[in-house]
DNA sequence: TTAAACATACCGTCTGGACGGTTTCTTGTC
DNA sequence: GACAAGAAACCGTCCAGACGGTATGTTTAA
């Protein structure tokens, strides 16, 4: 019934509309029901109108994938910029993003990606590509091993958080942040 | 076709059997081929006979995670036995189940759960109790900032292997594993 | 006029699961 | 120990809905 066909077009912004549904809808009512029909009924699209915009369900997936990397690329580039120590700057970086309360927002969003990354071998090509991108990028700064178990905990963290694991309170939570910097400074 | 019908009945090894096979399944094609059809099958067993022992799927997650953390837990316990200090204890039990190599093929099998816990409310409850419980279990040994700490870097470990993130070489690995161990003592 | 941006209708497949039967095991009774 | 009788362990079939995707039409912008 909605007369979408009949609005003005702004295909950029419908396509960005997807995405975010997209994302909004695995944290809402879990990953399992971010379907094609969901997903352009909840954006206001027909279903012909998000397989126009993104001819599969798995370019839906990889359209979200290179959103939400590319906003944590610009995040992470940020942080590194404020950071005058060489030694360790991208693992603070890593540190600070999960640590700050705006980038929650955006990385719970990760919650469908997660699921999907580990069921579809292409979206677990391409976080293996991010992964060896930015260790490359960082070799040298990042490579020690107390970095590298540092990030490893900010992964382990961010993943009690996607499971809802019993959530610390805000006095360990900013202990442990300083804590994970500290290190990060060996 | 199969005269599994005829023959001896052996309910609790047909059970075991069916969790085995969706374990497996899941290891080697994909988490998304856990189906009634295919794990039963699999496990040469009707799909009526399957769900005669498990009456819906979530059930027969259920059954996996009890039956993984049970085995969880006995290795857990195996190694703090061994465990002189009481200082980091669980911790340190933690990290060596991780890192055992025998321990691996059941942690590979946790890909399932690890999918279906983050779908699964129900089981996300049940991981979170898991948790819950072991912290209590041990604090006072195991609740300094460090011991979760290591911890955190475990989990995070962990979900690089599950994700294929480039493994490191057997000597960092090992490096890795003394430096969480040494930090559990702290 | 033409191509992009949508909508509508429809299809094939898969999946969870209900259901009614059949065979084997167990248990109480004599 | 025999034997009925109920319970437990299965099998095979069928189905309703969901889901991804196709094919084709219609509107809008360039």
């Amino acid at each position: 019934m909605s007369q979408a066909h009949h609005r003005k077009k702004h295909p950029e912004a419908v396509r960005q509309q997807l995405l975010e549904v997209a994302a909004k809808l695995s944290l809402e009512k879990g990953p399992g029901s971010v379907t094609l029909d969901a997903v352009s009924q909840a954006a206001g699209v027909s279903k012909g109108g998000l397989l126009h915009h993104f001819p599969n369900k798995l370019s839906l997936l990889d359209g979200l994938f290179t959103d939400l990397t590319d906003k944590l690329d610009q995040a992470l580039a940020e942080k590194m910029r404020d950071d005058p120590e060489p030694k360790g700057r991208f693992t603070r970086a890593y540190i600070a993003v999960f640590f700050q309360p705006e980038g929650m927002a955006d990385s719970e969003k990760w919650q469908v990606l997660t699921i999907a990354l580990i069921s579809e071998p292409h979206l677990r090509d391409r976080w293996r590509q991010w992964v060896d991108r930015h260790l490359q990028e960082n070799v040298g700064t990042d490579s020690a091993l107390d970095a590298m178990l540092v990030r490893y905990a900010v992964d382990g963290l961010w993943l009690a958080d996607l499971l809802g694991s019993p959530t610390m309170d805000a006095a360990t939570r900013a202990a442990m942040m300083e804590r994970l910097l500290a290190i990060s400074r060996l």
